[in-house]
DNA sequence: GCTGACATGTAATTCGTTACATGATTAC
DNA sequence: GTAATCATGTAACGAATTACATGTCAGC
């Protein structure tokens, strides 16, 4: 599964609790994963049964205990091997019920297939702000984990966000043009 | 679930049995929508128990049996009422187990990273030409179930498609400059 | 006293994949 | 005869979401 050798890979920078990593999942790389808090515990305690990871229970200085979580040797070894493993079938996970609407809407008409592509292109200038937000904290982020030889890679993980999302952006004004263009010849 | 208004949509357009629908999504929406054959067979299953379908057996030419299934009205309205109704949550599925493994893998040294990104950019321009067929068999599709006035629509899901392809293109082909570079300095 | 951030989990359900199972017809 | 395509399904498993459940601490 990959959300244990995301944890994995996480755990592996900074050893961190299950709370700390949903909140990495939502602030750093939100952009290409998130997860329910639910289904982290769960994995968390599997991965440490499966002797993977380590916890250690730490009494924080505000708020109940913290069990935070470390990689082990072996649980080094394991994600290594998935990293370097490449799967013959690329899976990309392509379900898209955005653009299943935008197919299907046609059939209602022009103009509901415009508003909530306007509602969509809002959403993706929200989100090229925020990954701006992200790229902003990534040298903090760098040298609070003293990862500094890091920078590249975590660069080339969000220039893939920007130029989706730009690209997004682009098709979605576009398509609006398009579609504006279609309903004043309809009146 | 998002599975069943893609049938409902797609068997609006045009009855076919489940077998057809997997072709459908196979040969025309594979670049945002895949299923299973079993998936879609126990789908099919339940929504002509809920009345959003009826099935007819005809007896082909060739091969056994085929079950054709037909849009009913309350499927019709079903199907409209998801798609007017704008969810407020957009929930994309960002779950990119590539992206997952740029980022990790660079703690293994950018000539892992740069390998396999090698392989994507290759399937990426696969993915491009593919897209090019399908774009070539619109008309013909379009012709064929008498929807010409669908053509706008198809074009603009389309478009989506080919500009995250070439998105994805570009920044491959960028990352691997970014990634040689690293590589020779460090000699 | 209440809200919001902190913190962890269980249970039930739904969704999706994989493996299994069957059989007809056509082209080589 | 045998492989490929056509055609439909069941069973078991695994993954992900949702709802439920509990409790601390800080600031207003």
């Amino acid at each position: 599964m990959s959300l244990s050798y995301a944890l994995l890979g996480i755990l592996k920078m900074s050893p961190m609790s299950g709370y700390d990593l949903n909140k990495f999942f939502n602030d750093s790389i939100n952009f290409f994963w998130s997860a329910q808090m639910s289904q982290i515990y769960r994995e968390l305690k599997s991965l440490e049964e499966k002797g993977m990871l380590t916890v250690v229970e730490e009494t924080g200085t505000k708020g109940p205990n913290k069990k935070v979580y470390s990689i082990t040797e072996l649980g080094i070894k394991q994600l290594e091997q998935w990293l370097r493993n490449v799967p013959d079938k690329i899976d990309e996970d392509n379900h898209n019920v955005f653009l299943l609407r935008v197919m299907l809407l046609g059939d209602l008409g022009a103009e509901a297939l415009y508003e909530q592509i306007k509602i969509r292109l809002q959403k993706y200038k929200d989100d090229l702000n925020e990954l701006y937000e992200v790229e902003k904290r990534i040298p903090y982020y760098l040298q609070q984990t003293g990862r500094l030889e890091q920078k590249p890679f975590l660069e080339i993980t969000l220039k893939r966000g920007l130029s989706d999302v730009s690209a997004h952006i682009q098709w979605a004004e576009e398509a609006l043009i398009e579609l504006s263009k279609l309903i004043e010849n309809k009146i």
